[in-house]
DNA sequence: ATATACAATGTAATCGATTACGTTTTGTAA
DNA sequence: TTACAAAACGTAATCGATTACATTGTATAT
């Protein structure tokens, strides 16, 4: 018995599709009595509504989508996680679609979910400093636009972030607090707001400690492993040699502690490092590595909550909110010298 | 100016929709002319076709559902993007939904999908020993089904699966390949058909080098670090202790791992640890973890492979394939013993 | 008792694209 | 020239649900 319609559900109960239809979105001015028997009659013909019509009368959808660099990247990941097990108690969709951090990408996954009509677009832009015509094109076609992990400021929308400001000041107060003097700093790409702000809170961190701020000290460096190592190689070579790195990188973090430790450099007794992430290997490899946990599960959640929120209230929509969650600085065994003093 | 429809053009060029439509899919039975004429205008007034009217025509989405577990694990993320990556070069979206490994969650989430109409669903399903009648309706409503990771014996559909028994075994010969001789085995859940795979392929190695199978070695353990430890202490409380560990979860390897170096038992020369599905963090640990790669990439296009194929060649939908990827052992630290004595 | 309101349902248009079927025009074989 | 085929386009139904706009019937107010 293929597909049950309305129409078969009215054909039975005597009554016209409009009716059904009422009766079926609980429609007040549909008697209960009605309601009830297209309910059980639905039930028994097991009947299932057509969303693809609906939503083509509706003129809406209730596909959220979502565009990020890499799907399985682990922030991104978790993000992807924690926003589909709240939205989709709501009878919401997710769709994703990756970006692969580059322009042309991102729009054509722009392109492609607007072409799918969905009701909102979550995303994690790519990188650099191209234009945001298409955010604007998203919003002025109806659709809403959140932004995550990284804030765009010339658009008007929500947007929900991390506190990289905050986080780089924490993990840089710590190493401070935990008695490191010479304090290197590595920025991934000068260019991006995101290490901008990060590269901020160390340069702060410093001077409310009237530490003094080394250029020297402050490499480029890649988000992986090698380059990492490369660039920790670099730094000691240098006159005064640095005692801690902070590095916003997760990556690259592990990569300057292995090449420490293979030349015999103690962590953190010596030298104290921590990173930025809390990607999911930094708790598993030795020393622990310390980093600032960027509240992925949180993200997710909180985006949601501006979507169910809009879903209901109307009057929200056109303050656009955003947050800035507070990251959290994750004490490990790479940073963690009074303690180990302790021991 | 809001949305254009294929109406518009019509009047535009004096013409009617169902010219338009044609000219738009390039049918055969409109002059190259018209198709131009229609093209061109279609490109000035920005149209844009309504996906879901035509979804609802033709009666099919170009959505393709995809349930796991949990989208933030890494062998579901990576198939999530090479999946994403391969179907979207042809127009297709991917919907996600999350099982949480429970049967009740996953009848949610098919029915979620094919109420989403999707044109395929793609999972890995729960664990345990379900009924598998939403799988059947699945098939039946007309909607394929590929099933990955962990295969369904009962259902005749597609499946993407790795070979389990082959890694196991690759995995137990290069230990005794290098010199261990009593080998444990963490096995996690003696139900599930991947784990006796895994299990059979640790005997099956074990009797083609001529060892005896002690049971007292072949421990149940959770897929957790903490497990792992507990494990492996339980194994070095024996009589006759093993030399070595071959477990069916990267996460209960690095438990044991860790507890035997905390114990001054050297990994590898005293003791060989290998684990199973190449965790991201296993390479990072230290000593490096030695694992089963599980061609998580070559997964997600193979089950592209399939949709795609599906797609142009309707001969092939009736033959049901199932593929088995062969995964790749990496020899990393924990059990690269002969490596190690060179040096 | 009459007017008015509202409850409950029906009629038909609509969302936008696709397609079965019909019509006209042009080409070409007999 | 007749006839038949194919090319090129038009007409109208259709996918299934929603909703603006009637319509009918009943209750309440005056």
């Amino acid at each position: 018995m293929g597909k049950i319609t309305i129409h078969d559900i009215a054909k039975k109960l005597n009554t016209t599709a409009a009716t059904v239809s009422r009766a079926l979105n609980d429609n007040k001015s549909i008697s209960i009595k009605m309601k009830e028997k297209v309910a059980i009659a639905a039930k028994e013909m097991g009947y299932e509504r057509n969303v693809l019509a609906s939503n083509l009368r509706k003129g809406k959808t209730n596909i959220i989508g979502v565009i990020v660099p890499y799907a399985d990247r682990s922030l991104f990941a978790s993000v992807i996680r924690s926003l589909e097990e709240k939205v989709q108690e709501h009878g919401m969709n997710i769709m994703i679609s990756q970006s692969h951090d580059s322009y042309e990408k991102e729009l054509r996954c722009v392109e492609t979910l607007l072409q799918a009509q969905v009701s909102t677009i979550v995303m994690s832009h790519s990188k650099g400093d191209n234009p945001k015509d298409h955010l604007k094109r998203i919003i002025d076609g109806g659709t809403s636009l959140i932004l995550f992990d990284r804030p765009v400021e010339e658009i008007k929308t929500h947007s929900v972030t991390v506190n990289d400001y905050d986080g780089a000041y924490k993990a840089v107060t710590h190493l401070i607090e935990m008695g490191y003097q010479r304090i290197a700093h590595f920025i991934m790409d000068k260019n991006t707001p995101l290490y901008k702000e990060r590269y901020r809170g160390y340069k702060r961190a410093l001077k409310d400690n009237n530490l003094v701020l080394d250029p020297s000290l402050v490499i480029e460096v890649a988000t992986k492993i090698a380059d990492g190592a490369v660039a920790a190689e670099a730094l000691m070579q240098l006159e005064q040699t640095p005692d801690a790195i902070f590095s916003s990188s997760d990556f690259a973090a592990l990569g300057a502690m292995n090449y420490l430790i293979e030349k015999g450099i103690e962590v953190p007794s010596e030298f104290g490092i921590i990173g930025f992430s809390n990607e999911p290997f930094t708790n598993y490899v030795t020393p622990s590595l310390s980093t600032i946990d960027q509240k992925t599960k949180l993200m997710g959640e909180t985006i949601a909550h501006f979507i169910l929120n809009k879903k209901d209230n109307k009057a929200e929509i056109k303050q656009f909110q955003s947050v800035s969650l507070t990251p959290q600085l994750l004490i490990r065994n790479s940073s963690n010298r009074k303690q180990n003093l302790k021991e």
